[in-house]
DNA sequence: GATGAAGTGAACAAAATGTTCAAATTTTCA
DNA sequence: TGAAAATTTGAACATTTTGTTCACTTCATC
Protein backbone atom coordinates (compact mmCIF):
# COMPACT_ATOMS: atom_id res chain seq x y z
CA UNK A 1 0.00 0.00 0.00
CA UNK A 2 1.40 3.59 -0.93
CA UNK A 3 1.63 6.48 1.20
CA UNK A 4 -1.44 8.05 -0.55
CA UNK A 5 -3.50 4.81 -0.22
CA UNK A 6 -2.15 4.76 3.56
CA UNK A 7 -3.57 8.49 4.36
CA UNK A 8 -7.00 7.84 3.06
CA UNK A 9 -7.27 5.24 5.07
CA UNK A 10 -6.15 6.98 7.59
CA UNK A 11 -8.69 9.46 7.38
CA UNK A 12 -11.30 7.49 6.91
CA UNK A 13 -10.51 5.61 10.53
CA UNK A 14 -10.53 9.34 11.48
CA UNK A 15 -13.60 10.56 10.83
CA UNK A 16 -15.33 7.02 11.82
CA UNK A 17 -13.95 7.26 15.31
CA UNK A 18 -14.45 11.78 15.70
CA UNK A 19 -17.89 10.64 14.62
CA UNK A 20 -18.47 8.60 17.36
CA UNK A 21 -17.03 10.78 19.98
CA UNK A 22 -16.58 13.69 19.07
CA UNK A 23 -13.34 15.83 18.36
CA UNK A 24 -12.66 16.13 21.98
CA UNK A 25 -13.25 13.21 23.35
CA UNK A 26 -11.66 11.15 20.89
CA UNK A 27 -7.93 10.29 21.29
CA UNK A 28 -5.31 10.43 18.78
CA UNK A 29 -4.83 6.51 20.33
CA UNK A 30 -7.99 5.75 19.28
CA UNK A 31 -7.41 5.98 15.90
CA UNK A 32 -4.40 4.39 16.03
CA UNK A 33 -6.32 1.63 17.52
CA UNK A 34 -9.16 2.03 14.79
CA UNK A 35 -5.77 1.55 12.42
CA UNK A 36 -3.93 -1.02 14.28
CA UNK A 37 -1.39 0.97 14.37
CA UNK A 38 0.43 3.35 17.54
CA UNK A 39 -0.37 6.63 17.75
CA UNK A 40 3.27 7.48 17.17
CA UNK A 41 2.88 6.40 13.98
CA UNK A 42 0.42 8.51 12.79
CA UNK A 43 2.34 11.78 13.32
CA UNK A 44 4.35 10.10 10.49
CA UNK A 45 1.41 11.38 8.39
CA UNK A 46 0.05 14.68 9.92
CA UNK A 47 0.98 17.40 11.95
CA UNK A 48 -1.08 17.15 15.25
CA UNK A 49 -4.14 16.23 16.30
CA UNK A 50 -6.27 19.18 14.61
CA UNK A 51 -4.44 18.75 11.23
CA UNK A 52 -5.46 14.78 11.39
CA UNK A 53 -9.08 16.14 11.73
CA UNK A 54 -9.11 18.83 9.47
CA UNK A 55 -7.68 16.64 7.10
CA UNK A 56 -9.93 13.68 7.64
CA UNK A 57 -12.84 16.11 7.22
CA UNK A 58 -11.34 17.53 3.69
CA UNK A 59 -11.54 14.09 2.54
CA UNK A 60 -15.01 13.41 3.51
CA UNK A 61 -16.28 16.76 1.91
CA UNK A 62 -14.36 15.89 -1.54
CA UNK A 63 -16.07 12.61 -1.62
CA UNK A 64 -18.79 14.25 -1.76
CA UNK A 65 -17.77 16.28 -4.31
CA UNK A 66 -16.64 13.78 -6.52
CA UNK A 67 -19.83 11.63 -6.07
CA UNK A 68 -21.56 15.03 -7.50
CA UNK A 69 -19.40 15.44 -10.06
CA UNK A 70 -19.55 11.46 -11.10
CA UNK A 71 -23.24 11.69 -11.15
CA UNK A 72 -23.30 14.43 -13.68
CA UNK A 73 -20.25 14.13 -16.54
CA UNK A 74 -21.96 12.18 -18.49
CA UNK A 75 -25.68 14.30 -18.58
CA UNK A 76 -25.95 15.58 -21.73
CA UNK A 77 -29.38 17.94 -21.18
CA UNK A 78 -27.81 21.16 -18.96
CA UNK A 79 -30.80 21.07 -17.25
CA UNK A 80 -30.76 17.57 -16.24
CA UNK A 81 -27.46 18.40 -15.20
CA UNK A 82 -28.46 21.18 -12.98
CA UNK A 83 -31.43 19.09 -11.15
CA UNK A 84 -29.25 16.16 -10.72
CA UNK A 85 -26.52 18.13 -9.54
CA UNK A 86 -28.62 19.95 -6.70
CA UNK A 87 -30.63 16.14 -5.82
CA UNK A 88 -27.53 14.40 -5.61
CA UNK A 89 -25.54 17.22 -3.57
CA UNK A 90 -28.53 16.99 -1.24
CA UNK A 91 -29.38 13.50 -0.69
CA UNK A 92 -25.75 12.55 -0.42
CA UNK A 93 -25.08 12.93 3.39
CA UNK A 94 -28.19 10.90 4.22
CA UNK A 95 -26.33 8.27 3.48
CA UNK A 96 -22.70 9.46 4.71
CA UNK A 97 -23.27 8.84 8.69
CA UNK A 98 -19.74 9.87 9.66
CA UNK A 99 -19.40 12.95 7.84
CA UNK A 100 -22.99 13.41 8.75
CA UNK A 101 -22.36 13.40 12.17
CA UNK A 102 -19.11 15.16 12.20
CA UNK A 103 -21.12 17.87 11.13
CA UNK A 104 -23.79 18.03 13.28
CA UNK A 105 -21.10 18.14 16.35
CA UNK A 106 -18.87 20.93 13.95
CA UNK A 107 -21.24 22.87 12.38
CA UNK A 108 -18.71 25.35 11.70
CA UNK A 109 -17.79 22.87 8.87
CA UNK A 110 -20.19 24.92 7.35
CA UNK A 111 -19.70 28.07 7.42
CA UNK A 112 -22.90 30.85 6.11
CA UNK A 113 -19.76 33.54 5.89
CA UNK A 114 -17.33 32.37 3.04
CA UNK A 115 -14.66 34.56 5.38
CA UNK A 116 -14.55 31.80 8.08
CA UNK A 117 -14.52 29.03 6.07
CA UNK A 118 -11.51 26.54 6.93
CA UNK A 119 -12.65 24.69 3.38
CA UNK A 120 -12.83 27.31 1.62
CA UNK A 121 -10.62 25.48 -1.34
CA UNK A 122 -13.16 22.60 -1.31
CA UNK A 123 -16.22 25.02 -1.54
CA UNK A 124 -14.25 27.29 -4.00
CA UNK A 125 -14.64 24.11 -6.27
CA UNK A 126 -17.74 22.69 -5.54
CA UNK A 127 -18.90 26.64 -6.54
CA UNK A 128 -16.76 26.02 -9.29
CA UNK A 129 -18.99 23.59 -10.42
CA UNK A 130 -22.16 24.91 -10.10
CA UNK A 131 -20.38 28.20 -12.29
CA UNK A 132 -19.82 25.72 -15.08
CA UNK A 133 -23.15 23.96 -14.74
CA UNK A 134 -24.83 27.73 -15.53
CA UNK A 135 -21.97 29.05 -17.75
CA UNK A 136 -22.74 26.25 -20.14
CA UNK A 137 -26.44 26.56 -19.69
CA UNK A 138 -26.19 29.69 -20.92
CA UNK A 139 -23.80 29.18 -23.85
CA UNK A 140 -26.20 26.91 -25.06
CA UNK A 141 -28.75 29.40 -25.13
CA UNK A 142 -31.07 27.34 -22.34
CA UNK A 143 -30.56 29.80 -19.47
CA UNK A 144 -31.52 33.13 -19.14
CA UNK A 145 -27.93 35.69 -19.64
CA UNK A 146 -27.94 36.35 -15.74
CA UNK A 147 -24.62 37.50 -13.87
CA UNK A 148 -23.51 33.38 -13.59
CA UNK A 149 -21.07 34.83 -10.29
CA UNK A 150 -23.22 36.74 -8.55
CA UNK A 151 -25.72 33.72 -8.89
CA UNK A 152 -23.34 30.81 -8.05
CA UNK A 153 -22.73 32.51 -4.68
CA UNK A 154 -26.65 33.02 -4.13
CA UNK A 155 -27.25 29.51 -5.44
CA UNK A 156 -24.49 27.97 -3.18
CA UNK A 157 -25.47 29.85 -0.10
CA UNK A 158 -29.48 28.20 -0.56
CA UNK A 159 -27.89 25.12 -0.97
CA UNK A 160 -25.78 25.14 2.41
CA UNK A 161 -28.77 26.39 4.35
CA UNK A 162 -30.83 23.26 3.15
CA UNK A 163 -27.83 21.30 4.32
CA UNK A 164 -27.71 23.06 7.60
CA UNK A 165 -31.87 23.02 8.00
CA UNK A 166 -31.96 18.83 6.99
CA UNK A 167 -28.93 17.31 8.49
CA UNK A 168 -28.03 19.60 11.58
CA UNK A 169 -31.26 21.16 12.51
CA UNK A 170 -33.09 18.13 11.25
CA UNK A 171 -35.96 19.17 9.86
CA UNK A 172 -36.58 16.39 8.28
CA UNK A 173 -39.83 15.67 5.24
CA UNK A 174 -40.92 19.08 5.07
CA UNK A 175 -37.26 20.68 4.27
CA UNK A 176 -37.22 18.30 1.75
CA UNK A 177 -40.32 19.21 0.01
CA UNK A 178 -39.09 22.58 -0.03
CA UNK A 179 -35.81 21.93 -1.35
CA UNK A 180 -37.66 19.62 -4.49
CA UNK A 181 -39.65 22.67 -4.88
CA UNK A 182 -37.33 25.31 -4.55
CA UNK A 183 -35.15 23.62 -7.37
CA UNK A 184 -38.01 23.74 -9.95
CA UNK A 185 -38.16 27.02 -9.44
CA UNK A 186 -35.16 28.15 -9.61
CA UNK A 187 -34.48 26.31 -13.09
CA UNK A 188 -37.81 27.38 -13.93
CA UNK A 189 -36.43 31.02 -13.42
CA UNK A 190 -33.28 29.91 -15.13
CA UNK A 191 -34.82 28.67 -18.70
CA UNK A 192 -35.12 31.23 -21.21
CA UNK A 193 -39.12 30.75 -22.42
CA UNK B 1 -36.11 19.05 47.90
CA UNK B 2 -34.51 17.35 50.73
CA UNK B 3 -31.13 14.80 50.02
CA UNK B 4 -33.31 11.90 49.54
CA UNK B 5 -34.81 13.18 46.29
CA UNK B 6 -31.90 15.05 45.39
CA UNK B 7 -29.19 11.89 45.08
CA UNK B 8 -32.14 10.31 43.25
CA UNK B 9 -32.04 13.32 40.23
CA UNK B 10 -28.10 13.42 40.96
CA UNK B 11 -28.05 9.76 39.79
CA UNK B 12 -30.40 9.93 37.26
CA UNK B 13 -28.54 12.88 35.55
CA UNK B 14 -25.34 10.45 36.05
CA UNK B 15 -26.93 7.10 34.67
CA UNK B 16 -27.68 9.59 31.62
CA UNK B 17 -24.50 11.26 30.80
CA UNK B 18 -22.61 7.83 31.78
CA UNK B 19 -24.97 5.69 29.34
CA UNK B 20 -24.18 8.70 26.87
CA UNK B 21 -20.44 8.56 26.85
CA UNK B 22 -19.41 5.23 28.01
CA UNK B 23 -17.71 5.61 32.28
CA UNK B 24 -14.29 6.56 31.13
CA UNK B 25 -15.30 9.34 28.41
CA UNK B 26 -17.80 11.10 30.95
CA UNK B 27 -16.40 14.11 32.91
CA UNK B 28 -17.56 14.61 36.66
CA UNK B 29 -18.10 18.12 35.21
CA UNK B 30 -20.33 16.79 32.47
CA UNK B 31 -22.44 15.09 34.71
CA UNK B 32 -22.34 18.21 37.03
CA UNK B 33 -23.57 20.26 33.94
CA UNK B 34 -26.93 18.07 33.28
CA UNK B 35 -27.90 19.10 36.90
CA UNK B 36 -27.41 22.48 36.31
CA UNK B 37 -24.22 22.52 39.25
CA UNK B 38 -20.88 22.28 40.14
CA UNK B 39 -18.59 19.87 40.23
CA UNK B 40 -17.49 20.51 43.33
CA UNK B 41 -20.91 20.35 44.87
CA UNK B 42 -21.15 16.74 43.61
CA UNK B 43 -19.13 16.10 46.05
CA UNK B 44 -21.12 16.26 48.87
CA UNK B 45 -22.84 13.82 47.40
CA UNK B 46 -20.44 10.68 46.47
CA UNK B 47 -17.09 10.12 47.35
CA UNK B 48 -15.39 9.92 44.29
CA UNK B 49 -16.25 9.75 40.18
CA UNK B 50 -16.23 5.76 40.87
CA UNK B 51 -18.87 6.38 43.48
CA UNK B 52 -20.98 8.35 41.30
CA UNK B 53 -21.18 5.44 38.66
CA UNK B 54 -21.78 2.43 41.06
CA UNK B 55 -24.33 4.27 42.86
CA UNK B 56 -26.14 5.91 40.11
CA UNK B 57 -25.76 2.22 38.46
CA UNK B 58 -27.23 0.83 41.92
CA UNK B 59 -30.65 3.17 41.54
CA UNK B 60 -31.28 1.78 38.10
CA UNK B 61 -31.14 -1.76 39.11
CA UNK B 62 -33.80 -0.89 41.85
CA UNK B 63 -35.52 1.11 40.06
CA UNK B 64 -35.70 -2.29 37.83
CA UNK B 65 -36.10 -4.47 41.01
CA UNK B 66 -39.15 -2.03 42.25
CA UNK B 67 -41.00 -2.37 39.07
CA UNK B 68 -41.29 -5.87 39.08
CA UNK B 69 -42.17 -5.98 42.80
CA UNK B 70 -44.75 -3.37 42.06
CA UNK B 71 -45.78 -5.60 38.98
CA UNK B 72 -46.66 -8.64 41.23
CA UNK B 73 -47.65 -7.83 44.54
CA UNK B 74 -51.54 -7.82 43.75
CA UNK B 75 -51.53 -11.11 41.56
CA UNK B 76 -53.35 -13.78 43.72
CA UNK B 77 -52.80 -16.95 41.50
CA UNK B 78 -49.18 -17.99 42.01
CA UNK B 79 -48.43 -19.17 38.53
CA UNK B 80 -49.37 -15.78 36.78
CA UNK B 81 -47.33 -14.46 39.44
CA UNK B 82 -44.20 -16.18 38.43
CA UNK B 83 -45.06 -15.51 34.67
CA UNK B 84 -45.33 -11.67 35.50
CA UNK B 85 -42.38 -11.94 37.25
CA UNK B 86 -40.05 -13.42 34.53
CA UNK B 87 -41.55 -11.27 31.68
CA UNK B 88 -41.81 -8.13 33.26
CA UNK B 89 -38.53 -8.41 34.67
CA UNK B 90 -37.02 -9.70 30.91
CA UNK B 91 -38.90 -7.01 28.99
CA UNK B 92 -37.71 -4.11 31.22
CA UNK B 93 -34.97 -3.65 29.83
CA UNK B 94 -36.26 -2.64 26.55
CA UNK B 95 -37.97 0.93 27.64
CA UNK B 96 -34.59 1.89 30.21
CA UNK B 97 -32.36 3.05 27.42
CA UNK B 98 -29.48 4.44 30.05
CA UNK B 99 -29.51 1.16 31.88
CA UNK B 100 -29.25 -1.16 29.01
CA UNK B 101 -26.57 1.17 27.42
CA UNK B 102 -24.42 1.26 30.55
CA UNK B 103 -25.04 -1.96 30.63
CA UNK B 104 -23.71 -2.77 27.30
CA UNK B 105 -20.51 -0.58 27.59
CA UNK B 106 -20.13 -2.78 31.10
CA UNK B 107 -20.83 -6.16 31.17
CA UNK B 108 -19.38 -6.89 34.36
CA UNK B 109 -22.64 -5.40 36.35
CA UNK B 110 -24.25 -8.34 35.37
CA UNK B 111 -21.59 -11.22 36.97
CA UNK B 112 -22.30 -14.45 35.59
CA UNK B 113 -20.11 -15.54 38.76
CA UNK B 114 -21.73 -14.19 42.18
CA UNK B 115 -18.70 -14.13 43.59
CA UNK B 116 -17.57 -11.02 41.38
CA UNK B 117 -20.60 -9.28 41.97
CA UNK B 118 -20.42 -5.41 42.84
CA UNK B 119 -24.28 -5.50 43.04
CA UNK B 120 -23.96 -8.47 45.12
CA UNK B 121 -26.89 -6.98 47.72
CA UNK B 122 -29.35 -5.99 44.98
CA UNK B 123 -29.10 -9.32 43.34
CA UNK B 124 -29.62 -10.97 46.73
CA UNK B 125 -32.82 -8.80 46.64
CA UNK B 126 -34.08 -9.74 43.69
CA UNK B 127 -33.05 -13.64 43.92
CA UNK B 128 -35.39 -13.22 47.31
CA UNK B 129 -38.29 -12.19 45.49
CA UNK B 130 -38.21 -15.11 43.35
CA UNK B 131 -37.66 -16.87 46.07
CA UNK B 132 -40.43 -16.15 48.15
CA UNK B 133 -43.06 -16.67 45.29
CA UNK B 134 -41.50 -20.56 44.54
CA UNK B 135 -41.87 -20.76 48.70
CA UNK B 136 -45.55 -19.29 47.92
CA UNK B 137 -46.40 -21.96 45.07
CA UNK B 138 -45.00 -24.71 47.17
CA UNK B 139 -47.00 -24.03 50.04
CA UNK B 140 -49.95 -23.37 48.46
CA UNK B 141 -49.59 -27.16 46.89
CA UNK B 142 -49.32 -25.62 43.42
CA UNK B 143 -46.01 -26.52 43.08
CA UNK B 144 -43.91 -29.79 43.46
CA UNK B 145 -41.78 -29.90 46.84
CA UNK B 146 -38.43 -28.90 45.17
CA UNK B 147 -34.96 -27.38 47.12
CA UNK B 148 -35.81 -23.63 46.19
CA UNK B 149 -32.68 -22.42 47.44
CA UNK B 150 -30.91 -24.42 44.66
CA UNK B 151 -33.55 -24.06 42.29
CA UNK B 152 -33.85 -19.98 42.90
CA UNK B 153 -30.25 -19.75 42.08
CA UNK B 154 -30.49 -21.73 39.02
CA UNK B 155 -33.35 -19.71 37.52
CA UNK B 156 -31.68 -16.47 38.31
CA UNK B 157 -28.38 -17.81 36.70
CA UNK B 158 -30.87 -18.61 33.46
CA UNK B 159 -32.67 -15.17 33.77
CA UNK B 160 -29.13 -13.34 33.66
CA UNK B 161 -27.73 -15.21 31.14
CA UNK B 162 -31.28 -14.16 29.32
CA UNK B 163 -30.65 -10.50 29.63
CA UNK B 164 -27.43 -10.57 28.28
CA UNK B 165 -28.03 -12.62 25.45
CA UNK B 166 -30.91 -10.41 24.42
CA UNK B 167 -29.88 -6.81 25.65
CA UNK B 168 -25.56 -6.87 25.02
CA UNK B 169 -25.22 -9.43 22.62
CA UNK B 170 -28.35 -8.78 20.94
CA UNK B 171 -29.69 -11.50 19.99
CA UNK B 172 -33.03 -10.34 19.61
CA UNK B 173 -36.21 -12.13 18.32
CA UNK B 174 -35.42 -15.77 18.36
CA UNK B 175 -34.14 -15.04 21.90
CA UNK B 176 -37.30 -13.41 23.09
CA UNK B 177 -38.93 -16.61 22.08
CA UNK B 178 -36.41 -18.99 23.59
CA UNK B 179 -37.27 -16.62 26.51
CA UNK B 180 -40.87 -17.17 26.43
CA UNK B 181 -40.75 -21.21 25.80
CA UNK B 182 -37.90 -21.63 28.32
CA UNK B 183 -40.49 -20.33 30.82
CA UNK B 184 -43.78 -21.69 30.07
CA UNK B 185 -41.58 -25.72 29.90
CA UNK B 186 -40.68 -24.35 33.60
CA UNK B 187 -43.89 -23.74 35.10
CA UNK B 188 -45.06 -26.82 33.85
CA UNK B 189 -41.56 -28.18 35.08
CA UNK B 190 -42.87 -26.99 38.88
CA UNK B 191 -46.71 -27.65 38.96
CA UNK B 192 -47.78 -30.45 40.94
CA UNK B 193 -50.51 -32.62 37.87
C1' DG C 1 22.95 -7.85 3.32
C1' DA C 2 22.95 -2.78 2.63
C1' DT C 3 19.71 1.02 2.33
C1' DG C 4 15.71 3.52 3.00
C1' DA C 5 10.97 3.51 4.54
C1' DA C 6 7.66 2.37 8.03
C1' DG C 7 6.55 1.47 12.57
C1' DT C 8 7.25 1.09 17.68
C1' DG C 9 7.21 2.27 22.40
C1' DA C 10 9.08 4.83 25.96
C1' DA C 11 9.87 9.54 27.48
C1' DC C 12 8.33 14.08 28.20
C1' DA C 13 5.56 18.37 28.34
C1' DA C 14 1.25 20.16 28.30
C1' DA C 15 -3.50 19.85 29.03
C1' DA C 16 -7.46 17.89 31.11
C1' DT C 17 -9.66 16.06 34.95
C1' DG C 18 -10.62 14.55 39.70
C1' DT C 19 -10.78 16.24 44.25
C1' DT C 20 -10.62 19.56 48.14
C1' DC C 21 -11.97 23.52 50.66
C1' DA C 22 -12.43 28.48 52.21
C1' DA C 23 -15.63 31.70 51.10
C1' DA C 24 -20.17 33.17 49.22
C1' DT C 25 -24.93 32.32 48.89
C1' DT C 26 -29.30 30.52 50.03
C1' DT C 27 -32.46 28.40 53.18
C1' DT C 28 -34.36 27.59 57.63
C1' DC C 29 -36.51 28.86 61.59
C1' DA C 30 -36.76 31.36 66.17
C1' DT D 1 -36.01 40.31 60.55
C1' DG D 2 -31.54 38.23 61.37
C1' DA D 3 -28.60 34.60 63.03
C1' DA D 4 -27.42 29.78 62.39
C1' DA D 5 -27.33 25.92 59.34
C1' DA D 6 -27.22 23.99 54.97
C1' DT D 7 -25.98 24.32 50.32
C1' DT D 8 -23.33 25.81 46.56
C1' DT D 9 -19.59 27.94 44.25
C1' DG D 10 -15.17 28.69 42.11
C1' DA D 11 -10.53 28.66 42.45
C1' DA D 12 -6.52 25.92 43.87
C1' DC D 13 -4.13 21.78 43.77
C1' DA D 14 -2.76 16.92 42.76
C1' DT D 15 -3.11 13.39 39.70
C1' DT D 16 -3.94 11.34 35.46
C1' DT D 17 -4.50 11.53 30.75
C1' DT D 18 -3.15 12.80 26.38
C1' DG D 19 -0.54 14.95 22.59
C1' DT D 20 3.83 14.96 20.65
C1' DT D 21 8.70 13.71 19.87
C1' DC D 22 12.40 10.68 18.85
C1' DA D 23 16.01 7.05 19.28
C1' DC D 24 15.64 2.69 18.05
C1' DT D 25 13.67 -1.70 15.80
C1' DT D 26 11.45 -4.03 12.06
C1' DC D 27 10.23 -4.53 7.41
C1' DA D 28 10.57 -4.10 2.49
C1' DT D 29 13.34 -3.44 -1.68
C1' DC D 30 17.03 -3.95 -4.49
Amino acid sequence: MNREEKLTRIFEAALRVFARYGYRRTRVEDIADELGMTKGNLYLYVKDKRDLYEKAVAQGLLRWQAMVGRSIEKIDDVCDQFLTMGRKSYAYLSRDVSLRTVLINDPSIFPLSSREDQFSEINRASMDMLRSVLTRGIQEGRFREVDVDHLTELLYSIYVMFIIKTYVKSEGKSTQKMFEQGLDIILHGLLKR
